[in-house]
DNA sequence: ACTACAACTTTGAATTACAAAGTGCTTTTT
DNA sequence: AAAAAGCACTTTGTAATTCAAAGTTGTAGT
């Protein structure tokens, strides 16, 4: 591995820009529902499962059915390993900034 | 547009991680030679000469094609227009990560 | 009963990314 | 001088990714 390399340390699952939004978004709010993410992020609902689904898959988010009543209400949060891959690929993006700042 | 949307203000040629790199690592040197993009980012030369094109095609880089004695060398450095266009991307993802830090 | 919303899944198409091989020119090696 | 190798590509073909649209199931409201 070259030692310049300044793109190294960057995780390919946060490449795409919906999949690093949700986590920035999981990031500040402790549980975020379907809707307000799809709002917020201003994605189809079809996209939107489907980012959702590969990040859960990779053990990133994790996904709560709960009820507000009796209505159905499901709600996603980050997960330890969620917290931990986004920060160290935060980090490199921090360092390749840094690298000319 | 949603007032809260953490990743509207990321410029989509930016998404791609070799152009990512590209672009940083001409922020820091004025001039790189193809050959040590490529050592740097450690790509094939077919992919990275696609992504220099790509950015070239945006304006976003220029190309000098000179010589070293008789020996053909070809140099890539940033645009004005490529500059602007990136800091606007950092800030943008800065503002992303303040979001949560 | 009908309409609407929520949270999906499925399908299909378009775009993107990438490796591998081929090209033309030059330089170095034998 | 011939062969091998390097540089900076282009072309080709495939694989992967992304996304919208439509279909699905279940509940809620009117």
């Amino acid at each position: 591995m070259a030692v310049n390399n300044p793109i190294s340390g960057l995780n390919k699952i946060f490449d795409n820009r919906i999949r690093l939004g949700v986590m920035s978004i999981l990031t500040v709010n402790e549980e975020v529902s379907f809707n307000d993410l799809k709002q917020m992020l201003e994605v189809t609902d079809g996209n939107l499962a489907t980012h959702l689904q590969t990040l859960e898959e990779s053990k990133l988010i994790k996904v709560h059915k709960g009820f507000i009543g009796r209505k159905t209400n499901t709600t996603y949060a980050i997960t330890k390993t969620g917290s931990k891959s986004f920060n160290e690929h935060i980090e490199a993006l921090e360092k390749m900034i840094k690298g000319f700042k």
